[in-house]
DNA sequence: GATGAATGAGGTTTCATTCAT
DNA sequence: TATGAATGAAACCTCATTCAT
């Protein structure tokens, strides 16, 4: 299989697990279960992944990818501070809404000992884009001077976070109310 | 076991349970390896706890216990806002930094199936208080009236957050930088 | 379980796992078959076991002291040479008939990989003792000074050869024939 | 296939068998790894051999062929007695110092149970030279009246037995030695 | 002849839990 | 309270073999 191609069967096979772990949780989803409930035997995963880490691993990366391609879509390069980041800290609360699995697939990866020793995005396009954007703000002196993680925990994680709470029914937040907090969470980064 | 004493054995079962979990995740952690690691017999657990959630929960109940103490220590009710909040919001920030496996338990917990419905506060008198400062701020009209959800986002979400980024070794800051995000944490609370 | 003495079911499990591969072969024989047939669980395996290889490495060095024990008894160092070269010859030829199934599952396993790179008889006292003995004719000057393996390919080596064809039923040998081979086997390492 | 016509095909598989199975042992040496060293597709083994046995004792008929071969060749049978003997002694024992994989295989074979009920060397031309050789000289009263088998394990039983411990390098006989101890051999069955 | 995706029974091993002592 | 041998279901993974292409 190529890197831009997948086997329908991959697809099929990485899509199940999603699925099954964001319901169940990684310990409670036997390969055996994602064989079945994909419609295949279980020999065959073992021919597309190496083994349970492997395969979960890459639907780590499938995922991630997704996520960076729908937060920079719309050439949020194209408007001015802080509206680029508005809009992008938007994308991704409504990224998370609008994929409750992939979100709880996301959170119990990076917070499980999977993870320990952090994605790097170097074969990421989009993360690189937003990357140089962030870049380009501190030179244009648009943004205070703090290391990458602190900008994305005052930012995009505070997002995260709520539409976290969103999908586990705990609040409602209505555009305006929305729009709002996005826009706390630019004043917060400014100089 | 009571509420109030914990015999020694039963504290030295959560213990090795949390220094496990830290390090291998709940999956990789079974039974066996806790009883060996603190030198008791499988089934003397089996006597403190009734199965292996059961421990894990309890266990939960603990470190969440030590958390609210941690941030509410202090008297943070004797000083005005947004004083209380940036204290509280540096409190929590420490106790993460300072109890790294607690931490590590925690957002394992808190990401995983285990936890999915949340935990009630209820029984916390800690979190009780907090909760009376929050709803005498808004009485006060010093914060936004904004689900208490969001609140916690946007500030201890984001020191907890900050903190896991720490103890992963991807950033450090100093105490300058943290009272400076603090502040602005409470900035964003504020109408 | 001290080094000594072994629990009746340790040794339950070592018996019936001779059994079993004398007649199948290794990887004819299952774990969930020796389990079985032994009328036991297979965890309790584990529980005696590393692995199915520790059960099969800790099955070769029990037969292998039963063998040299039953070669080095009735005092053979009490015999001139040749006698007692010619004594441990018949004990060894009898020992391989007299076992047929240790004799299949010796030969079985110092032929493959399992073996590679030979066991150390550092911890058998009767090794050790033969050791002595040969020493000692060297010393004498009652045998050719060949290293230990090419004295042991001319006699006992020979020894263990016809026993296997014996057991194979492909040749039946009268004592009087065998007394004649073995010492045949003698003169080939005198001087 | 023919007896005669091999493909390149089947050889490069058996070859690739015989070096794998040396090193990893019968059941290290999967059909798939066979098939992935050889640069075949695992179907094409399965239009050579029926099956896995069918291949594993196609490669025994073919080693044990070249075996013969090589200690019958340069026709001992001009040789008088003992000296014929000696001869074959020494390209038994030369064929598996060179040979150490057909080495490492035969004797694996030839100890499992793949083998048990021994091979018949009815269409082995050189077998059948050897056993008109013995005849002879059992006719003409140079060798005693043993059976095959017994002057197999005094004579070349010996031969190979040195050689697996020279290729496993527990010992290194130089030509004198060697020469030694064919004669020695030769001694052992004589009348 | 040739490929390699696909199968699924079966292999080894793990592990939560029980229970006789 | 305390032990740890014992259970057995179930986990992960392998591999001989087939078959559509």
């Amino acid at each position: 299989m190529s890197i831009t191609t997948q086997s329908d069967k991959e697809t099929l096979i990485l899509e199940t697990t999603l699925n099954l772990i964001a319901e169940r949780g990684f310990h409670d989803t036997p390969m055996s279960l994602i064989a079945k409930t994909s419609g295949v035997s279980t020999g065959i995963i073992y021919h597309y992944f190496e083994n349970k880490d492997d395969l979960i691993r890459g639907l780590y990366r499938r995922i991630k990818m997704r996520f960076s391609a729908a937060i920079m879509a719309d050439n949020p390069a194209d408007l001015p501070f802080p509206d680029h980041v508005k809009h992008i800290w938007l994308k991704a609360y409504h990224f998370y809404l609008a994929n409750p699995k992939e979100a709880l697939f996301l959170e119990q990866y990076e917070n499980s000992p999977f993870s320990r020793g952090i994605a790097d995005y170097d074969d990421d396009p989009n993360m690189q884009q937003l990357y140089g954007l962030i870049r380009q703000d501190f030179a244009d002196n648009l943004i205070r001077e703090l290391p990458f993680e602190v900008l994305y925990q005052l930012t995009l994680g505070v997002a995260v976070g709520l539409a976290k709470q969103h999908i586990a029914g705990l609040i409602e937040l209505d555009d305006t109310t929305l729009n709002d907090i996005a826009e706390s969470c630019c004043r917060a980064i400014q100089p």
